[in-house]
DNA sequence: ACTCTTATCACAATCGATTGCAAAAGCATC
DNA sequence: GATGCTTTTGCAATCGATTGTGATAAGAGT
């Protein structure tokens, strides 16, 4: 191609070979290579020529520009995908099972890590949209919020997962997070704690919204007073701590049901600075069952919600929303999925005298 | 020329609004329009001109499509990123760097998870070629890599980032491997410890055989035995259970230095069965200082290779090559970090008498 | 008044594939 | 050998932007 080369060592393919290429060598048109090539349409074509196109792509190294393709057709094949926080361990398998559904269907997921704040997070959805994405898989959902009506309004496809929306303007994922606190609380209960607190997630968001309603009903069904709760401000260890912190320094709680592994660990923490055990002087319910959850110390006790599965779930959603005839989409799909609890080592039954609630300096 | 619709108010914009329609809002031809709206050629249109371009393009909503434009320009402002095990934490804070570097200069990165089969990676790799991306990183690369083979070959911008191959083929960017394990194993020889031992990552991997290699030297450095290796079939926590079994089980050695976080907490596991404590028992020192591994029992002592600075700097380089005149390409840069001891408790003096439970304070 | 710049913009080709339509070829039947 | 049918293939439009080239007009200099 250039003269750039300092001798005639040409060596690899200096011209792209594009489709035209491949038709020429096989002697055939543009056309009849491009339908060759495509399993969806190569009954089309002659069985010898398909086999001579083939061949002829072989030889040339030919390889498919699906830029191209996608300019044509109006279809890219990607799932932009959000997540707020991809260092946060509960979006891994999550975003592993994504792609593997997607992946089943020749889609590919285009990860952005958003952020929490949304005016960035409209931002990035704005360039995933530009980029021509067929759709967007949404983790970074808040109780009501700003991309979910772009969607809407401009009949993107999109899914929501692990967080919902509190009106259903769009199919969604989640975990039963209602149920889940439920079960937290029953446990805690059985082993014959009273005095139960709450450390809850931000109140913008679905989880924290309804593992706390999730709280106060059980509670309430238990006939127990449930004033313990604290909210922290974000879903990091340092929010936690600092809302256990509170939490602890206030009620004479024996156990303390967390809104997410990340705040659990964040009261781990709050209790080495009150000088407190788990599980001798408190117990901790963690949720989501994050990966190494098990290994901390003490093993965190937790409420599993299969993060894989939702992210395979929510993929499909969005990929039969694809796959359906105008007027027939899933729009209204809430799918809910059943939370487990997995006992560990950070609860225990509280011991006779209750935890003080104030220590001398 | 259109009929201009009068009313203002016309919701949903029921027909697609390209650069044709802004430019016939405008009353400019598409060229002029196209030239407005780019931020490197709007100097070529008249200040007046640009100002009613844009107040088009606001007015009817329009959204470049970046698909065309890429088709045309021949670049996608994509960089994929290979990763092999996308929930392996280690890759979550390398992704978080690569993302940020990429995004300052509006780029945006297409993550694949490769898994760790080599046939498989290639096609994903392949996948992600014919998505035209303009470059990739890779951080899934084994010391002889097939996809760096296929990189090299056809001439496509490619980083590799956290492992690198023996031969240096294309530009990477890893931890100084070699010396990570110096500083372990001179910091459990300062603790006193002679027996130490070695539960190596995979073979085929450059961390596996560099830290391998640092153990071996160090060890002999310091005038000590280096017998007692056992090597982990992959990176996770079983196959470090099963190496630090085998090798607690052949060596009377009093510590162990492993080739990654993962592999020391699947050596505590190991431990744990054989009814053995750390740090009391037998000194663990990890590598990597992964996310949690503070929070474990006991907390991990491990080498900290900051995977954030890692990844923002393979992409660093990644868009320096693709802004380099040809023939100026930084092939060969072979960036190595340095990495840092972190203590926690998973060390300790050998054949300590159990250690009263003194909490911090 | 004339030429020479310079600024501005329109024209049309181009990127590489897909696909509706129609022509051509093969084949059997009457 | 004309007709009708099916299979196969070619033609050309199309997706939506970018950009080299040249036309036109305005302004500057002599």
């Amino acid at each position: 191609m250039t003269s750039t080369e300092p001798m005639g060592m040409e060596l690899g393919p200096r011209v792209r070979v594009d489709l035209q290429a491949v038709a020429d060598a096989a002697s055939v048109h543009r056309s009849t290579a491009s339908r060759a090539l495509n399993p969806a349409t190569r009954h089309l074509v002659a069985a010898e020529a398909v086999a001579r196109i083939e061949e002829a792509a072989r030889a040339l190294g030919y390889r498919r520009d699906d830029l191209a393709a996608s300019l044509r057709t109006g279809r890219t094949n990607l799932i932009g995908v959000m997540v707020p926080d991809i260092i946060n361990p509960i979006f891994a398998p999550i975003l592993q099972g994504v792609e593997t559904a997607l992946a089943r269907q020749g889609y590919s997921a285009l990860v952005a890590n958003a952020g929490n704040d949304p005016a960035r997070q409209l931002g990035v959805a704005e360039q995933l949209i530009g980029r021509r994405v067929d759709g967007l898989i949404l983790a970074t959902s808040a109780e009501d919020d700003p991309i979910v009506a772009m969607c809407v309004q401009q009949d993107i496809p999109a899914v929501l997962v692990n967080r919902a929306e509190r009106a259903a303007r769009l199919p969604s994922v989640v975990s039963d997070d209602f149920e889940g606190m439920r079960l937290a609380v029953e446990h805690l209960f059985s082993l014959g704690h009273r005095r139960i607190g709450h450390v809850a997630g931000p109140a913008h968001l679905s989880t924290g919204v309804r593992r706390r309603a999730g709280f106060e009903a059980a509670m309430r069904t238990l006939g127990l007073e449930v004033d313990a709760i604290v909210t922290a401000g974000a879903y990091q260890r340092g929010a936690g701590a600092m809302a256990a912190a509170e939490l602890l320094d206030s009620f004479a709680v024996t156990a303390i049901a967390a809104s997410n592994d990340l705040l659990a660990l964040g009261a781990y923490r709050a209790m080495a600075g009150l000088g407190l055990s788990c599980p001798q002087d408190v117990s901790i319910v963690g949720h989501n069952d994050m990966p190494l959850v098990d290994m901390v110390a003490p093993p965190l006790t937790t409420i599993r919600i299969d993060p894989l599965a939702l992210g395979e779930k929510a993929a499909a959603l969005l990929l039969d929303w694809l796959g359906s005839p105008p007027g027939m989409e899933p729009r209204a799909v809430q799918l809910v999925t059943k939370p487990t609890l997995v006992v560990r080592g950070s609860t225990a039954p509280p011991f006779s005298p209750p935890a003080p609630r104030s220590w001398p300096g």
